[in-house]
DNA sequence: ATGAAAGCGCTAACAG
DNA sequence: CTGTTAGCGCTTTCAT
């Protein structure tokens, strides 16, 4: 492993010199530049990484905190994520909290350590006064998951529309009692969710039924066995709200092994917009989030705390939702009439 | 942002005692070392890590290469990826390569500036001859892809025989003219499918037939795309190898459309077994691979491999793949019957 | 059992 | 335009 200094003798210049030129800058005259570059060629130099975080008290590295990766929603999230940071020459480390607060506290502490320059959360375990303390050591950015007395930069996405505009459509296909399934107890999305589900029942003076609202689905096997509390009810719904298309997909799935057929005997609408939406017959009507948006500009907004290094400022960025129709609530029989 | 100067300081100790307790070592007295506890809580004093990196000239981050997380198989390697490194008190970070020589090559360079201790290949783009001279740098581990002659240590999956009893399936199933579909020309994973599928046909004496063999598919569009090439055959085969289990579920979904039953016009096996498999109707007959015991065995190799210093060592560990018969290449009546 | 001092590889004042 | 020098925060000989 060459180092600088091996650079500087074989070129019979300085460690200053050649500093310079790895970093591009100003006046150093174009021959020497050449004779550094040439050595650097020689030896197969390349400069330490260790070496220039503790000089520069930075490392480019980013942390995200999700739940897990396995979740669809948060491939794609990772995904769009590390091509942004990849772009602007971060690296990314992965830190899947699995819901556990613990987890979570322990992942800040790549923070405190320094071994990240910043962290996006893109989930939230903790109480917000727990993770707070954390800003001190470096910038914290919210996405997606967001906090509403946070002064932090939040990146969100409507999800009180994403509710409202799912729900209505269902009422406007003339349902009148819609169950409401969705994941997470304590999560803000979720809660906006609910919001806008409530409003829009509100608006059409629907009551809310609390006995058919589950508040702990995240995949299909929870879809599975929401629908088969579902069916032993005594006052079934006609239509469910879900907070994912993993979970419609359970339901669909499970409702058609009864022999119901959906959208006419149960209506379905997911979340997400995912690439089984399209898989599945009935396709599902769902909720497309623009999530690879969100991720670039988490990374912008990211680099930017990092770089002017003020860390507590309150901005939030909202990217709107969009309802896409498919077959799971409306009826491909009817269409055609 | 407090250093170690400072918690010796306050304890009235040198930092050599300071850095004893941090690191554990022996030769301490009890009585100082409660001392020295004490002034790191009071100064809640954390080891900058970029100075231990530089001192250790040990990062404890891992980096692993996937094409992209999007692909549910590597979505669920990272996952258990990252779990067994978050336990052994490593970082993970990610790269994604997105089938590009480039990239590959790009991210190789994290070993070189020693920004990671470590590489994890679980895909390949270039050759290996441009990948092995890092070597010099760090462990590289090979897991899931693998290079017949690399001295390198390579967990990988029996994709052979993976591809022979999913054929031995279809043709136990009575099936004369199956078609092949895999991913990746160069990947060896795919040359290990083919070469078994290829040794059941040859075993039932049937001929391999090159207008049914598709190299190139990898998603649920190509899924689609196949079976539209496939139902414009002259000789139409009845049924069809897959190296994934969404490219599977593509063509299910296609045929479905266009009015095929299957699995009596065409039956499908897919690979992976993922969640999707079971979600499908008709449920898609997949071969099982155990993601997450290669993932483990991975990083245990990675981390023997830095702790040794050793990098150039041919070990082979290798793990089974199962066949798993659901309904898309059964028939649900014929079972009845 | 404890401390002084050197040095990991790099960058940036400062001086010239 | 170039070089000298100090120091980022830590660990580890080598003394004592």
């Amino acid at each position: 492993m060459s180092t600088i200094e091996d650079v500087a003798r074989l070129a019979g210049l300085s460690r200053t010199t050649v500093s310079r030129v790895i970093n591009n800058h100003p006046y150093v005259s174009e021959s020497k530049k050449r004779v550094v570059l040439e050595a650097m060629e020689e030896l197969g130099y390349v400069p330490n990484s260790s070496a220039r975080s503790l000089r520069n008290q930075k490392t480019e590295i980013i942390a995200v905190f999700i739940p897990r990766v396995l979740n669809p929603f948060f491939s794609q999230f990772i995904e769009t994520l590390e091509i942004a940071s990849s772009e602007r020459n971060y690296q990314l480390i992965v830190c899947q909290t699995q819901y556990s607060k613990t987890k979570e506290l322990k992942y800040l502490n790549l923070l405190k350590t320094k071994q990240v320059d910043g962290v996006i959360l893109a989930s939230l375990e903790n109480d917000w006064s727990k993770i707070e303390p954390y800003m001190e050591y470096g910038p914290i950015v919210l996405c997606n998951e967001f906090e509403e007395n946070a002064k932090v930069p939040m990146i969100r996405l409507d999800q009180a529309f994403g509710g409202y505009i799912a729900t209505k459509h269902l009422i406007e296909q003339g349902h009148r009692h819609i169950a409401y399934c969705c994941g997470g107890h304590r999560s803000n999305v979720a809660k906006e969710r609910e919001r806008g589900f409530k409003q829009a029942l509100a608006e059409a003076e629907l009551p809310f039924d609390e006995k058919t609202a589950f508040r702990d689905a995240f995949n299909i096997e929870d879809g599975k066995r929401v629908f088969r509390e579902l069916k032993e009810l005594e006052e079934k719904p006609t239509a469910v709200f879900t907070g994912a298309d993993e979970v419609a997909a359970g339901i669909i799935s499970e409702a058609k092994k009864h022999g119901w057929n959906v959208p006419e005997e149960l209506a379905v609408v997911g979340f997400d917009n995912q690439e089984i939406t399209e898989l599945l017959d009935p396709m599902i009507t769902t909720v497309h989030q623009p999530v690879g948006e969100m991720a670039k500009k988490a990374m912008d907004v990211m680099i930017d705390k990092i770089n002017r290094k003020i860390y507590h400022s309150l901005e939030i960025y909202q990217f709107p939702l969009k309802l896409i129709v498919r077959d799971s609530t409306v009826s491909k029989d009817l269409a055609k009439v």
